[in-house]
DNA sequence: ATTAGTTCTAGTCAGTTTGACTATAACTAA
DNA sequence: TTAGTTATAGTCAAACTGACTAGAACTAAT
């Protein structure tokens, strides 16, 4: 078996070791400006190596899920999280990720609404930060969240995956909010809400946001699916 | 150790194993029109599960190699080429996807230019096949070589990935023909030609190919690095 | 040598999209 | 009632796209 106790003979001859995890992306309010920015929550290493650092949720893939399957799984035991959004970012199996043994991750990305975010189990070993302020994280987690960060920026550009962090029912400035958080950059109200407004996929409801301090915007709905990925291609 | 004794419990027990295989692309010049098509080598299965059907390059994980590497080395060996883009395009890890054990395939894509697909090895168990006619393969290798073309078709909509299937100076109307064959659809001479001549990673030489029938077209050399992957972005 | 045929190459033109900007509508708070 | 702010619509020029025309440069046939 391969336990802690194999020798090192033992150990070469295994074959790497196969962890799943996931970058978890979520809007939240800026303590500062209240203007929505990314937060992703990361768990405490408890154990060597790197205890202490913080990392990326994750753990080994069991024998009896799919990879898809062992993302969402644990996502809710790390986090309690449901994602709106769920797809494969990458494999990484450079030979010295981890100092103790040759393990190779496959690592989800996800998008989680900020209803959802709210709700989600905050403690000792795991907390939240935003997405620019990471610090050092353990193994080679940083540039695995630099990539899913600009795998992010590139679907929002494409298309269907902004709804994703936004309830079901939101208003164009929303929309804009959350591109201007991930893009990091200003969006011309105007030409922003044009374009938005020629893609048949967002659907205008009758009803308006009440509440706010000025004039009511009006609410919308996203119909369509993204699925871009083999594991979700086929899902009608 | 995991070999064909383990039994059914010591199977379950083992993590799953972790297997490599590429997609490979290359032109070659159609049988009946000459002008290039996209083919894909395969490879025979010479045992169970599967014998006989065609199959994907590919083979198990080794210790020391991390997972381009692997690729790469694989290529060589079952096909004797050498890639001139290599990428990762997707893990796969349903569970049903051999028959006989829980396997985790790292899947990669390839190109190659047509003067290494030339001296390409073939033989009784190795063959190239027309990407739009490889009847049924292994596996779930079908699903896999569509989300590769998919996967070609999108990139070379976006840039720089066409001139990995050409050598080193090419003309502007063979440029087309990789879009013609990848895209399969007739685009407009004139205006794919000013389209190219705007992106400024297309160099003109000095040079035109000489020897056709007709006006000697001007050669020109691609310039810029591909490189989207983790794997492939710091590589400067 | 001349001509016909083909590809290479440059250009026109209308329709569409994009970015910067202006203006009015509709609400809240003072 | 008014000032302030956001929502929303519209204008205009620049850039881009697809369909098309036309001359340049070569080969092959007459």
């Amino acid at each position: 078996m391969y336990t802690s106790s194999a020798n090192v003979a033992e150990r070469q001859a295994a074959p790497p070791s196969l962890a799943i995890s996931t970058v978890i992306f979520a809007l939240r309010p800026s303590e500062k400006s209240g203007r929505p920015t990314l937060w992703i929550p990361l768990v405490r290493r408890i154990r060597e190596p790197f205890k202490g650092l913080w990392a990326l949720p994750g753990g080994p893939l069991t024998h009896a899920e799919s990879l898809q399957d062992a993302a969402s799984r644990n996502l809710r035991e790390t986090t309690g999280l449901a994602p709106s959004y769920l797809e494969q970012l990458y494999a990484f199996g450079g030979l010295h990720r981890s100092p103790t043994q040759r393990v190779v991750s496959i690592v989800y990305w996800a998008l989680v609404q900020p209803t959802e975010a709210a709700l989600a189990d905050e403690s000792e070993n795991v907390r939240w930060f935003r997405a620019d302020r990471l610090g050092d994280l353990a193994f080679d987690h940083n540039p695995i969240v630099d990539y899913a960060l600009w795998r992010l920026r590139n679907k929002l550009a494409y298309g269907s995956v902004a709804y994703h962090l936004l309830g079901e029912y939101f208003t164009l400035a929303q929309v804009r909010e959350v591109y201007e958080a991930v893009l990091d950059r200003e969006l011309d109200p105007a030409n922003f809400r044009r374009q938005l407004k020629s893609t048949p996929e967002i659907e205008e409801t009758g009803d308006y946001l009440q509440g706010g301090k000025h004039r009511p915007p009006r609410l919308y709905r996203f119909t369509g699916r993204p699925g871009l990925d083999p594991d979700n291609r086929s899902t009608p």
